[in-house]
DNA sequence: AGGCAGGTGGCCA
DNA sequence: TGGCCACCTGCC
């Protein structure tokens, strides 16, 4: 049984293209369109969330009796966050393109996702599309995360993980990304105070931490950072932003830690919902 | 039918 | 430091 219908206590106003972004372009990968039902529906920790579109353009969602609370899918949308002021703090006066990303997609911003299950899903990105990092990480809910109802299961936690053969994992449709989710959990479930302390340390260490990890380099870490840590500095440098900063910016696009400098002196403290916007519109050039 | 994909790690100059 | 290549596998 889903509860009611309800918007946000600060309501949440998008458009259809930015309300797909956000749950579906990237940040996330574990939201998928109901079929005959005309809405989004997602899974982060134990919450099961339908997500819906009103004509007013305002953002309702209802979650599923048992799984989940308000609180939960607040924090996840990052509601208590002044993202106007974030927004206006972005050098768009200066900077036409920024300009226009940011009207293409007006509303956009940074999910907040758990931090664990956004580790786990950025590892498995790597050289790989948006359809096939979904697979993984939804295979690997089906097999060994607890069901939430409605077919879908909620994230396995590292401690379950570390306990999944290298080859079962394999069989997730990881590939060679099976050894270091394999090796992370270990890592990760021998030290427990991890997340909190990465979440209380400065991005520059707390990227660090997370570059120690197997499988996680640079543009891994600052995701995770992003999207899963509310470190809204950090700068992703994937192909996307490679291509967007060296047409606009004129930056030698062979250097990543290059253009990672250039966006946080450029995009200031809120480079990370800079990148997302212009990750956004070029992605949605034909 | 094969190359390539939202990278990383390891090795070499 | 900077450049190259293997690594899995499924999709276009």
């Amino acid at each position: 049984m889903w509860g009611s219908w309800q918007g946000f206590s600060q309501p949440l106003n998008l458009t259809h293209d930015t309300l797909r972004e956000l749950l579906d372009g990237g940040q996330s990968f574990r939201w998928r369109t109901v079929p005959g039902d005309s809405c989004w529906q997602g899974v982060f920790g134990h919450n099961l969330v339908q997500v819906r579109l009103e004509g007013n353009r305002e953002v309702e969602f209802r979650i599923r009796e048992g799984y989940g609370s308000v609180r939960e899918v607040e924090a996840y949308f990052a509601i208590n966050f002044d993202w106007a002021a974030c927004q206006d703090a972005l050098p768009w006066r200066s900077d036409p393109h920024l300009e226009n990303c940011m009207k293409a997609f007006p509303g956009l911003r940074i999910l907040r996702q758990p931090f664990g299950e956004t580790l786990f899903s950025f590892i498995c990105s790597t050289a790989r599309q948006i359809v096939q990092i979904k697979q993984c990480c939804e295979t690997v809910a089906e097999r060994f995360g607890e069901s939430l109802g409605c077919g879908t299961h909620a994230w396995p936690d590292w401690k379950v993980l570390s306990e999944i053969p290298e080859k079962e994992l394999r069989a997730c449709k990881l590939g060679y990304r099976a050894r270091y989710i394999s090796e992370t959990a270990t890592i990760l479930t021998a030290d427990s105070g991890f997340e909190k302390k990465l979440l209380a340390s400065p991005v520059r260490d707390a990227k660090s931490m997370l570059m120690s990890l197997p499988g996680v380099g640079a543009k891994v870490a600052d995701c995770v950072l992003l999207f899963g840590a509310g470190k809204l500095e950090a700068f992703p440098v994937d192909t996307w932003i490679k291509k967007s900063i060296s047409r606009v910016y004129g930056l030698d696009d062979s250097n990543p830690t290059g253009m990672a400098r250039f966006g946080r002196i450029h995009f200031g403290k809120a480079a990370g919902l800079a990148q997302q916007f212009l990750f956004a519109w070029e992605r949605s050039q034909p």
